[in-house]
DNA sequence: CTGAAAGCGCTTACAG
DNA sequence: CTGAAAGCGCTTACAG
């Protein structure tokens, strides 16, 4: 394969200044530029990633870390920061933990990321005290999305979540509910993350702020996915005197609620009310309301936050403290799935 | 950091050796190998990937390449291969190509990967005579997955997308159903893959089968996702004489088509039944009926294929031989969005 | 604006 | 089984 030797053979100048030329340092004459970029044409010059990263130090890559790449949040988020990576010249190295604590702790050990990357995004995964340090250790610029632990000089991207689940909550109330189910993520799975607790607190607020009290048996803990949602309803059936309505943590979840309901003969709206979280894709299909969130925002905006330090560039003032927290708006979508609570 | 070196005088012995033991070559005595793993271990070392790669000659690396990382086929594809990939110790270095087919040929692009992967993916990627060119020079071993067109020596894994649309109209057509339209991908989009075609041609050797013909009129193309099954079923009831069933030639196209026909007041399956491809994680919910396919299977399949002979491990005869289709079964799998059609 | 030299931190023949 | 030496292919001060 061609080397930067013979680019520089064939320009006729040194092997440090075809380094210069092609990565665009100013310090290169207009002259010298363009008899080098046409001689590393010529030869079909590619840099050996390896050998610059060796010698430069950097490595042109990002690491990021989701959960499960598979449900719909994460696999937004990871096409909008993959977009703005590569218009930036970056690879995206991709780490999909899949449910499995293992993973997690293989991906953040300290020894792992190091050298590899040049800046890691971690998409709702939990953090321990121990990785916090590890993470800090690293001495990597990161960014968090839907982190409840933040690192030291990491800015996070996020929803409100607790609001988010108070307006979810509080529209079943306004429709009259008073039987309110909920449903989420299992605590004490080692993978779930922060919004699963924060949306639990949103709900029970909007009930005590309601006069209510939240009630054990109409708060049901699964996986936080669509199965999880037909097995936490499920459960919350078998329980008797149903709830008139259920508040998914996430609109996957919300799905599997509406499939449980369908199998048990209860139609939705007119018997049980359901709401999630996220406009799903496919949540218009399925007429789910739900509290719609800006998922490729989040990617979007936390890739920039990443990389515009990284590349030189100021960031905008309000977003430019790194430990500073982005939180994006989030809006009630009213859909088919909520109706008034029937007078009885 | 601490290097090799440090490693190698604290455990006495030259840094040729501690790279061996590392690696766990064959050629190191266990006293000498254990002495070295204790070094390492106390002094946290971690190699150095860059150093390792323009030394070694090996990334440790694999890309993938999908069309868009958020449709569910692609998401659950990457899974499984990730999965597979990180327990072989490769990191999966991703591409989306979001659609976009200026994305395609900066990745296909024959000095993009060179160096940077030891071995590519390629998923639902269409490839001109010229990419194939370029890919085959780059001399890297290779898998597809649901390509048309097949790179010289690489395997191909992939379902019969002609007999999978064949049974899906024929389910139609034993329904009773002779009006079957029949919504698919936009083959003029540069990134539409085969399955698009075999799809149709499936579709249509079953209505000849039948006594039918094609009808033009009955044939919309669309994008291949679930606002291009809404647009292409909202043409169809356009277009007049609607028909009494729709293949889709995937789930998202089929939602998309539940979509359209919920808001033209046509009901699903009494007044127009549809039968799609894919068996999404969402099509139980929505009873839509579909010809299920192994997604998970064939991205763990593909990157068995593929790392196999990288790691020096025999493949299964059947199909250890490269350029070999591995085709993968399809079932049909019948729900509620299917039922006979009317006699009127 | 450009070049000569050193160095990035490993692995690989080669020799023993 | 182990080591000394060379080399992988760049980039970075340094000097001019």
């Amino acid at each position: 394969m061609t080397k930067i030797d013979d680019v520089a053979r064939l320009a006729g100048v040194s092997p440090a200044t075809v380094s210069r030329a092609l990565r665009g340092l100013p310090t290169v004459s207009a002259a010298t530029r363009s008899r080098v970029l046409a001689a590393a044409e010529q030869l079909q010059y590619a840099v050996s990633p390896s050998a610059s990263r060796l010698a430069g130090g950097r490595t042109g890559t990002v690491a990021v870390v989701v959960p499960r790449i598979t449900r719909w949040f994460f696999g937004v988020v990871v096409e909008a920061a993959e977009d703005f990576f590569h218009r930036a010249g970056y690879d995206l190295l991709l780490h999909n933990l899949g449910g499995r604590e293992q993973n997690r702790q293989r991906v953040l050990h300290a020894t792992h990321l190091h050298k590899r990357v040049d800046a890691i995004m971690l998409v709702a995964t939990p953090l321990r005290a121990t990785d916090v340090t590890a993470l800090a250790a690293l001495d990597l610029p990161g960014v968090t999305i839907s982190s409840g632990t933040t690192v030291p000089g990491w800015p996070c991207v996020r929803i409100d979540d607790v609001a988010a689940a108070r307006t979810a909550t509080r529209h079943l109330l306004d429709l009259g509910h008073r039987r309110i189910a909920h449903i989420s993520g299992d605590p004490d799975d080692e993978l779930a993350f922060s919004a699963h607790l924060d949306r639990r607190r949103g709900h029970q607020e909007a009930l005590r702020a309601a006069g209510l009290q939240p009630d054990p048996s109409l708060d049901v803990e699964s996986s936080f996915d669509i199965a999880g949602g037909t097995r936490a309803t499920e459960e919350l059936l078998r329980r008797g005197d149903p709830p008139t309505a259920i508040f998914a943590a996430c609109d996957e979840m919300a799905m599997g609620a509406l499939t449980a309901l369908r199998d048990a003969g209860l139609r939705v709206p007119q018997d049980v009310s359901v709401i999630g979280i996220d406009d799903h894709a496919l949540s218009g299909v399925l007429g789910l309301s739900t509290i719609a969130q800006p998922a490729a925002e989040q990617g979007r905006l936390a890739a920039q936050l990443l990389l515009d330090p990284l590349c030189g560039r100021a960031l905008d003032a309000d977003v430019s403290k790194p430990d500073a927290s982005v939180i994006l708006d989030t809006r009630l979508v009213v859909r088919d799935s909520t109706a008034p609570a029937r007078a009885n």
